[in-house]
DNA sequence: GGGAAGGAATAAT
DNA sequence: TTCCAATTATTCCTTCCC
């Protein structure tokens, strides 16, 4: 019957359960007519592609929903006791890293980017105003926020929510500067403080307590003062005795207000009994959905209580979360440097077709990612393409590179190929990312093709390959493509694990270039001087393997030349057709199979002088 | 079976 | 009139390979 009920109010007033954009859970945003909000949002947007995918996605919600609906039903009394238990033990491990001790303090600056135009420009005080654009807005002021704007809201529906919103582009460079200012301000109370963003900020202030004798309320207090003297900004601080609380508080007298949460577990227990689920920060959307549909779950209170079903149904790892949250538990040490897991760069645009334009805006963001990367000099190892449909459908597709990379070249090389094979298709936005960086100097700055050294090495002690210095062998046997450039590639990986852009290096593949087009030795002279002594480790490594009896040393007077290689029988196309190795034939244009090809045979050599049955030939090393 | 890699989903600002 | 962003991180699940 109350099912029925539901049908029906559904059916008459189908916005209630379209809730994409509409949230209370933002500041200032309590005493809005959701009801008139969400109604104009589902106007707006019913019947769009992007209303089709939310649909798609909602249903695809819901189906998660009632599977683990039917899993809880099905779960045994002995199941669920099972699980109580686990939960139980669980939940002492937990309060047994209960620490109080703490003081930590959220600071958010009170709609930062709106605050900063309106500072700058005091024609905008008073009136509803939207940092963003047509498209997309960043943020609101709290005039705008009254009519149910908000970040995240796309500016034509905040229009018509609020007909008389002013819109202002964003300017990151304006946003820095005030940063930097409140920053200044925070490094006071915490020379470590942790920035999550341009406006916000953790800072343990226990010791300026202890030093100052004043207790959280007042350094928050005096804080929030001095940001506003520092920048004409206000700011709101949430204090607590951990960061998960802390954030809590900021945020419940924004704006230009603090809450304090004591440092003692009863009042953390009671502050968290009531606490809806939604204000933690890890729980969105759809885990909020999924917690209510499923357990019937809103509060925090709650989540300890169904711990039993919790663990039963989540993995361990966010069940854990979730039993912490329930004793309003959170991270207390200062957390240590975490250096960056990836780089990316994306565009949307008016969904086409046409390749051409495709192709070009791919090398358009290539080349913003290849130079903000050069920026941080970082190197990448697996490139993800990411697309967006003109139906919104997602998706990515990532590749792992046989070296780091960063250049222009290299990642539109790779990303063509993932974008052609997405190919014919209709899209609206590509984006690259680059992971896997090579930054932390131990075991990934390895690459994982052998390096030359390592084949050198190893064919040395074996003492049964002709190093030699002819400038078409190094060719015939590096090959001219990817795997085998790498090969030369990764013989300069420095100490930090950087590798050399190949620029000078790469070449095309499957050709046998004659030797008038080979690598330019100039620029491998040009490479002896990259970096901080690069080549010197390179050269020392190579002085100390020269001790062997078939190399010839080298000294120092000879450091401006570089190392090759001659194997007799050395790889060609005769003809321009036929292997000289094994006789196979292929065209000059079956480009990707001859490079596979050559890398055949480069991988048999390797793998047959690992195992030790290379055949005997003569091989020489020198430095010319 | 375990680890690495790929892919999708989620979340936060 | 415009017609739903960009960036980074994490988690979970699946697949593949050894």
């Amino acid at each position: 019957m109350a099912e029925m009920e539901a049908k029906g109010e559904e059916q008459d007033r189908p916005w209630q359960s379209y809730n994409t954009v509409y949230t209370n859970a933002k500041a200032g945003m309590d005493g809005v007519d959701k009801e008139r909000v969400q109604k104009i949002v589902y106007e707006m947007s019913k019947g769009s592609k992007y209303f089709e995918n939310e649909k798609r996605k909602e249903a695809s919600i819901q189906q998660r929903v009632d599977s683990m609906r039917s899993h809880c039903e099905n779960l045994t009394k002995d199941e669920l006791s099972h699980f109580e238990k686990i939960a139980d033990k669980r939940v002492l491990e937990l309060e047994a890293t209960r620490n109080l001790s703490r003081i930590w303090m959220h600071v958010d600056m009170d709609a930062f980017y709106a605050a900063v135009e309106m500072l700058e420009n005091p024609s905008l005080r008073g009136k509803p105003l939207a940092v963003g654009s047509m498209s997309m807005i960043c943020t609101a002021n709290y005039e705008a926020r009254r009519f149910g704007v908000r970040a995240a809201m796309p500016g034509f529906i905040a229009r018509k929510l609020c007909p008389e919103l002013s819109f202002v582009p964003p300017d990151f460079k304006k946003y820095q500067f005030y940063s930097d200012l409140a920053r200044k301000v925070f490094q006071r109370y915490d020379p470590h403080f942790i920035a999550t963003s341009l406006d916000e900020a953790y800072l343990d202030v226990t010791v300026i307590c202890k030093e100052q004798g004043m207790d959280g309320r007042e350094v928050a207090e005096e804080l929030c003062d001095g940001v506003y003297k520092e920048t004409g900004l206000t700011c709101s601080a949430g204090v607590a005795p951990n960061r998960l609380l802390a954030k809590v508080c900021s945020d419940i007298n924004k704006p230009n207000g603090q809450f304090v949460l004591q440092n003692d577990r009863m009042a953390v227990m009671t502050f968290i009994s009531s606490l809806p689920i939604r204000k933690i920060g890890g729980i969105g959307k759809v885990t909020e959905q999924i917690l209510k549909n499923v357990l019937g779950i809103t509060t925090c209170e709650e989540l300890q209580q169904k711990r039993g079903y919790i663990y039963a149904l989540f993995p361990q790892c966010s069940a854990d979360f979730f039993l912490s949250v329930g004793l309003g538990l959170g991270k207390t040490g200062t957390p240590q440097y975490v250096p960056r897991k990836s780089m990316s760069s994306e565009r949307t645009f008016s969904a086409t077709s046409d390749e051409t334009l495709l192709f070009h805006k791919l090398e358009d963001i290539a080349e913003t990612l290849s130079n903000d990367m050069k920026k941080d000099d970082l190197y990448g190892r697996t490139l993800t393409l990411k697309i967006k449909t003109s139906t919104f459908e997602v998706r990515t597709r990532a590749v792992s590179l046989q070296r780091y990379v960063n250049s222009k070249e290299d990642i539109l090389c790779h990303a063509s190929k993932l974008l052609k094979a997405e190919l014919p298709g209709s899209l609206r936005l590509i984006g690259l990312r680059m992971s896997q960086f090579n930054d932390d100097r131990i075991g990934r700055g390895v690459p994982i093709q052998r390096t030359l050294e390592e084949i050198f090495n190893s064919v040395d002690s074996s003492s049964s390959m002709t190093l030699g210095s002819n400038r078409e062998n190094i060719n015939a046997v590096i090959g001219c493509h990817e795997l085998n450039a790498n090969v030369l590639n990764d013989s300069f990986v420095d100490d930090h694990g950087s590798c050399l852009s190949n620029a000078t290096l790469h070449s095309e593949p499957g050709n046998i270039r004659s030797s008038g087009d080979l690598p330019d030795f100039n620029h491998l002279h040009e490479l002896e001087h990259y970096g901080d002594g690069l080549l010197d480790n390179f050269k020392i490594e190579r002085n100390e393997s020269s001790s062997d009896q078939h190399l010839e040393s080298t000294n120092q007077s000879e450091s401006n030349s570089m190392t090759s290689l001659f194997i007799e029988e050395p790889f060609c196309w005769i003809d321009d057709y036929r292997c000289s190795l094994c006789g196979v034939e292929l065209p000059p244009d079956f480009l990707e199979e001859r490079q596979e090809h050559s890398d055949y045979h480069l991988a048999a050599m390797i793998q047959r002088e690992e195992s030790g049955h290379f055949p005997e030939k003569t091989i020489q090393k020198k430095r010319s």
